[in-house]
RNA sequence: UGGGGCGUCGCCAAGUGGUAAGGCAUCGGUUUUUGGUACCGACAUUCCCAGGUUCGAAUCCUGGCGCCCCAG
């Protein structure tokens, strides 16, 4: 066959990939969040491919005028046409529901708030838990869904108390970290078929398919921050809210000043602009004093985060776990393995690390994984509220 | 204007006759489906200025200029 030749009719009876059982009856019907993306595009046509009513949903989160511009973004502008062809060529039926109100107010401004508070935000997060498996999800339900599908690297599985969430099995793509505040409620409608693929194999499907996204890049960055410039959207979203400030060392020391606390991050070396002999790094941002803490890479070492808004996915009562002091593996940052540490209470869930890690910040999110060996089950999480220091210097 | 010291990249700093180390900062890139980290690469044809000695000087000499310290 010659997908490419044809307009919007594809022999999906050629096509080679795995029939997945989305765990939904026959031919229900299933609604896949688009976002313009390879990876939404192939799980809409697995659903089709399985079987089930496919309804594809695409969300306009912002500013498309300005988002047509950039690569690697989603859920605007071209990302939405992308969305739509496959649609058509997949033939299903496919909206476009303008949410560019709601992104607004519970991301973005989100967004500029953390930043202004002194910590840093993972929009991705908030964009997950507050819109896509929100509101996104009322309105699968009201179009009939009897589950919603998207693409992220992710699994769910089916356990001896309901469903789990557990890392991807491409474990270079996982998406848990993102999904740490996925509570039971909405795991029970969502499925997350390409958790089972590794990325080749999704491209592969996507270009057997002849998808337009076949070879579209991978989207990355912040989708609604155009080339990196977050301090930027800070400021338009703020105006005149990022003060300027000194730069301080641990031991006392005025260093330098600065344009603001939006601009740094804990653990950001660079950007500083001041110059000793060795190199430093953001300890700590103090907000309410305008102060960005710097010192040396051994006052990055971290051992203890408070958490707040802690999700439990795991089995019993997440409290009782933290209390009992139960081992689990965490992951502090997105692109590193899920290291050993214990879930204790202290007024509220925190963790221990077993190793000390560097560049823990506020802001972020502290993830909870099963001590096995693959760190398979995602036992939930929490925002990092603070910190405690590894070595008492930098309390 | 008595005595002593110093002036090498934005900062620190090696080099004392043989054709400008290094660190920090900065910039660019790679990695990364958040931020940050890490890694890679680029960064003084020139050593305060002007003359001179020499095959050859940032390095020696002379004269300026500018700092610092001590003494007044």
């Amino acid at each position: 066959m010659f997908p490419g030749l044809m307009s919007n009719a594809i022999d999906i009876s050629a096509i080679d990939a795995p029939e997945i059982d989305f765990g939904v009856p026959a031919g229900a019907r299933v609604i896949v969040a688009m976002s313009g993306g390879v990876d939404s595009s192939v799980t809409a046509a697995l659903a089709k491919l399985a079987g089930y009513d496919v309804v594809g949903v695409t969300l306009q989160l912002y500013d498309h005028g300005v988002a047509i511009q950039k690569k690697g973004a989603c859920c605007a502008g071209q990302d939405i046409a992308d969305a739509r062809r496959v649609a058509e060529a997949m033939d299903f039926p496919h909206y476009v529901l303008d949410y560019e109100d709601r992104f607004s107010d519970a991301v973005m401004e989100d967004f500029a708030d953390t930043y202004l508070a002194g910590a840093t935000p993972i929009p991705c997060v908030r964009c997950n838990e507050r819109v896509k498996f929100k509101d996104l999800m009322e309105t699968a339900r009201d179009l009939g869904g009897a589950a919603m599908a998207t693409g992220h690297y992710i699994r769910r599985v089916i356990g001896p108390n309901g469903p789990e969430l557990r890392r991807a099995y491409d474990a270079g793509k996982d998406q848990s970290y993102f999904l740490f505040s996925t509570t039971k409620d909405q795991l029970d409608f969502l499925r997350f078929p390409l958790g089972a693929l590794p990325k080749e194999e999704v491209r592969r499907i996507a270009g057997q398919l002849g998808l337009v996204v076949a070879d579209k890049p991978d989207s990355q960055d912040i989708c609604f921050v155009p080339e990196g410039k977050y301090a930027t959207v800070v400021e338009r979203l703020r105006p005149g809210a990022a003060e300027p400030g000194e730069i301080v060392h641990l031991d006392g020391t005025v260093m330098g000043r600065h344009p603001g606390v939006i601009h740094y991050t804990v653990g950001q070396r660079r950007g500083l602009g001041v110059a000793t002999g060795d190199p430093l790094y953001v300890v700590r941002l103090d907000a309410a004093r305008r102060e960005v803490v710097v010192g040396p890479r051994e006052a990055l070492m971290v051992s203890d985060v408070l958490l707040k808004d802690v999700t439990w996915l795991g089995d019993g009562e997440g409290e009782a776990a933290a209390r009992a002091g139960t081992p689990v593996a965490v992951k502090v940052r997105s692109t590193r393995p899920p290291a050993p540490a214990r879930l204790v209470w202290r007024d509220g869930f925190a963790v221990t690390l077993d190793n000390p890690e560097e560049g823990v910040a506020p802001g972020q999110a502290c993830v909870f994984y099963s001590t096995d060996v693959a760190h398979d089950r995602v036992l939930g999480g929490g925002w990092i509220a603070s910190t405690m220091s590894a070595t008492a210097a930098a309390a």
